[in-house]
DNA sequence: ACCACTACCTGAAGGC
DNA sequence: TGCCTTCAGGTAGTGG
């Protein structure tokens, strides 16, 4: 499930291969991800060499000269890798790229919960503008998220999954920054002491932190089986531990499985209080 | 404004 | 073996 570190890490999978070459051709291999793709979408990208990828929370932003940005969400299942001219396409490759430099890129998505679209102003676009700090930006610090969470009587989980207020967390980063922090899943916004919400700064930042330095080794030598980039196995703490021993020193408890928003949480009902 | 809930989509996994 | 149900998740929309 792509969250912020593994979008980055894609990011700085891309980037190398494909910065400062000149997108040639498009392809569009059926006409909507979860939305419908632009429509003037390969006349505004075809010709245009691109400058710079940039991420946004879960987006990437690919930067080109022309002016034009293209937005791209990988959504839960979608991923990037890059095949040779010969090789076929498989089921569920939506969109295929090819650059100037021999670089032929596709986009895979069996769930097509991604989506794209072209924008001229990537700040002002609907999809970036309500989005709030970035947890690894200097924005992001207690008297930010004190203020998130000031008068909120909605649980944590679900506040920290609110890309309104954070983002780029997902569930699983979600579940992972509460255990370190040692809140319990179910406690209102508004209930949080400062002291707690300076651990859950903390806690946020060390696990997307750790996150992205696991995908970064993984990516140095990185070449699966079908060459995906950005997928790395991450040891989790309690994500899918549930029934398992808590893993802080002397607490003892055992990891839980809730449902809130419909969502699983796993906790600790021991230490996280 | 705030908050809870659900649809979207496919493949994997489990039950019988 | 095979059919059926359930689950996974980010976002956007609805309705209270």
């Amino acid at each position: 499930m792509p969250e912020l570190p593994e979008v980055e890490t894609v990011r700085r999978g891309l980037s190398p291969q494909i910065i400062g070459a000149t997108l040639d051709k498009l392809y569009l291999h059926r006409a909507d991800l979860r939305y419908p793709f632009p429509q003037n979408m390969r006349a505004q990208l075809e010709g245009a060499r691109l400058h710079n990828i940039d991420r946004r929370s879960k987006y990437l932003l690919f930067q080109f000269d022309n002016e034009y940005t293209l937005l791209a969400h990988l959504g839960m299942s979608g991923s990037f890798r890059f095949l040779d001219m010969e090789e076929s396409l498989q089921k569920h490759d939506h969109v295929e790229i090819w650059f100037d430099n021999g670089a032929r890129l596709i986009y895979h998505d069996p769930r097509r919960f991604g989506a794209m679209d072209v924008t001229q102003a990537p700040e002002a676009h609907k999809w970036l503008a309500h989005l709030g700090a970035e947890p690894l930006g200097n924005h992001f610090d207690a008297d930010y998220l004190a203020a998130q969470l000031a008068n909120k009587s909605t649980n944590m989980k679900t506040l920290l999954l609110d890309q309104r207020l954070i983002a780029g967390l997902g569930n699983i980063y979600v579940n992972e920054a509460l255990w370190y922090a040692k809140i319990h899943p179910e406690r209102q916004g508004k209930t949080l002491g400062r002291a707690e919400i300076e651990r859950l700064v903390v806690a946020i930042r060390d696990v997307l932190q750790a996150a992205l330095a696991s995908g970064g080794l993984t990516l140095r030598d990185y070449r699966q089986a079908d060459g995906t980039l950005g997928y790395f196995q991450h040891r989790f703490q309690v994500y899918e531990h549930e029934g398992e021993d808590c893993r802080k020193d002397d607490c003892g408890g055992k990891i839980e499985r809730s449902v809130q928003s419909g969502r699983s949480t796993y906790f600790c009902p021991c230490c996280q209080v």
